[in-house]
DNA sequence: TGTCATTAGTGACTCCACTCATAACTGAGC
DNA sequence: GCTCAGTTATGAGTGGAGTCACTAATGACA
């Protein structure tokens, strides 16, 4: 993640440090108190720049939590990527690549549901927004070649049926009444849609 | 609508009246420049109200959209649900409650979108939220009664199906990819979708 | 008709995300 | 070193949603 490219400017380095205190100073305050409740001056000052500094590095306050949720939601999709290998059963195993992604977006509920209110309805042209899209769509991969393990199932509706599982999944958890809603519960619920798409005609 | 309880004091009356100004004022400043480009200010002086007064009348400016929007999505699902009726394919029919519900939303759609937003992330709590969410399980119930019509389909399925149809209905709309893309898109992207739903196992 | 508790209306104000004119810094060329 | 074009930093300022302490209107009752 941190790459440092044989000796660059001071500029460059400046630049850096300075990204890091604010992914540091935002992640922490959205963690300890929700992002709703943190303010841009919070965060500038926790990270030791001016209030227009900020908006150099974050054009918005919502690109600042997909900044802060993006390397999450990676890690998380490549955890269940990994536990699905070793599972037979095409339900269990869709459920183990979703199951780390929940858990995840529930770390703290309204964060997660404001990170999918950003995805869905942030400018996609932004680079963190067209990133966390982009983990979206490998989640949406990752479904896919699981379904597509069954033979009677062909590429392309496997293709559409994991968009479609993906839909379930980001809906549910982002559905105003599940608010409130253990994370078991919402897996519960991710499970009982996605067992009908799947079961369907066996 | 408008129901008149035979002789209503003069406040009762005032209160109605304001309402209307209200809706009649966002209905028309919101259709011409979109929610985003109209600030409350200028609703209140179009609807000649003070500005704490336009806050009696709807919490929040997202409660302003659902408010005028509301009666439409109420009223596209009543002739989705009618024409309905009358076609026999599962998918054409299940389309036909479909295509007016996305025709209407996407009248305007950073409107549409922002609708979308509000009943999604907006408080459940808030009557006009309510309303909103309620004609969206209503929509739900007119997809499952299509879906239940096939004798091997059980209603619980069909319940569960309804639910998914729903949700590929709602993301496909508020999807920022399709922000650009026109209606009839739309509807061919979800008719895929939903047509993989049904057609498995056939 | 006058009193009064309750309900509705109001706009100056607060709070906050975001902007912009200006200043400071950097490093390449000399 | 010094200059200067480009880049980055800054915080006072702006615009807009939503609040609140106060005022006005209403109608129930004497």
């Amino acid at each position: 993640m941190t790459e440092a490219p044989i000796s660059m400017g001071r500029r460059e380095r400046n630049k850096r440090a300075k990204l890091e205190r604010i992914v540091a100073a935002a992640s922490a305050l959205f963690a300890e108190r929700g992002a709703d409740d943190v303010t841009t001056q919070q965060i500038a000052d926790a990270a030791d720049i001016g209030t227009g500094t900020l908006f150099l590095y974050a054009k918005t306050k919502g690109e600042l939590l997909l900044l802060v949720q993006n390397a999450h939601y990676e890690e998380a999709l490549e955890r269940g990527r990994a536990a699905a290998d070793g599972i037979g059963d095409p339900v269990d195993a869709l459920m183990a690549i979703i199951r780390p992604v929940v858990e995840c977006n529930r770390v703290q509920v309204d964060n997660g549901r404001t990170y999918l209110r950003e995805m869905v309805f942030g400018d996609p042209t932004e680079p963190r927004h067209a990133e966390a899209l982009e983990i979206a769509l490998r989640t949406e991969s990752a479904l896919a070649a699981v379904i597509a393990r069954r033979p009677e199932i062909s590429e392309a509706d496997a293709a559409v049926l994991a968009r479609v599982a993906s839909s379930v999944m980001f809906l549910t958890m982002a559905a105003g009444v599940n608010a409130t809603a253990d994370t078991e519960t919402l897996l519960a619920d991710i499970r009982t849609q996605i067992s009908v798409l799947t079961r369907r005609g066996e």
